[in-house]
DNA sequence: GCGATAAGTATGAAAATTCATATAAATTCA
DNA sequence: TGAATTTATATGAATTTTCATACTTATCGC
């Protein structure tokens, strides 16, 4: 693998017209989802609360009193990021923590009657943001396809996008 | 927009089933990319880069010589934050900095030889890599066509990806 | 039941990131 | 020309994030 790239030289990496980046799988999830989620995400800020705040809050309300470790691979965050994350949800009054009756160990996570009142709002409006996405970028694949995809895609690497208990 | 949803009680919203940010295109981008880009990231970091140097890398690599401010987008960092890595990677001898001739202000970035060693192997191994995430998703929509509709809505959302000086 | 191991969460300390703003060079235009 | 404005980058300070690991409760094997 290396024999044959390190002995290309700087001309003929650029000169190639070769490009990578712009079409390389993983650039192109990171870039659509930086591009896709700034508008919405700049609305989140204009709400008061932070990117993780939200998602957390959207996690919540599809499946609420969630224990800290499947939230955070819900969320996509680091375990000891979304314990702190958490700790200033609950300053906020969105959420609040109760250890599990049945495992001491156990933290779960339930919205506040306020939490689900922002979010009920915010999940509202990121509903109708994503329609106007969906329906805009209905050139290629009707948008409905580039969800299926990405489902796919998540299955198939096998992440495990909020199993029960 | 709020009256609908805020008069939701807590019960509804969890019993309706209801199912929000697993459909959610935002999220499932996100998901998408955090999944897809674990097992090659943990092999960036095993050679000894951060994620973010290695996705400058994989930008120089398309296009060297950026100026500070376009690499920052093209890579999808800030402003400052970039200017923080390229010190680190200039430490590091993987680019050197060189402030443009006609315009003062500028700074542009470059790759060392040794940047461009290590890119090239990086590139070679992400392109393997790419094309085993491709064909086995090839269930749903043969790969390709994920590639394109992630571009379609980067191009929609005007999301400028490198384009010259 | 008890010791050993595993699972779940929290936390200290280092490092990275953000935000606002400073600095400096170019451009505008009166 | 030169004052005002804009553009490009850097930087201080506060905040976040990470990494390793401590701590607590469960579970397992015997």
């Amino acid at each position: 693998m290396e024999d044959q790239t390190d002995d290309m030289t700087a001309a003929e990496a650029q000169s190639d017209g070769e490009v990578f980046v712009s079409d390389y799988l993983l650039y192109l999830l990171a870039a659509a989802s930086h591009a896709a989620s700034a508008q919405f995400h700049s609305h989140v800020r204009d709400n008061g609360l932070r990117i993780a705040e939200w998602r957390v809050l959207a996690c919540l309300s599809e499946r609420d009193g969630q224990m800290i470790t499947r939230l955070a691979q819900f969320a996509l965050y680091e375990q000891s990021r979304l314990t702190r994350i958490i700790e200033k949800m609950e300053e906020k009054g969105l959420v609040s923590r109760c250890p599990d009756a049945r495992d001491g160990r156990r933290v779960r996570v339930y919205l506040t009657d306020e939490g689900r009142a922002v979010t009920n709002r915010l999940v509202a409006t990121a509903r109708t943001h994503e329609a106007q996405l969906l329906s805009a970028g209905a050139d290629a694949g009707s948008g409905q396809d580039l969800k299926a995809a990405l489902k796919a895609l998540i299955a198939h690497l096998g992440a495990n996008v909020s199993e029960p208990e």
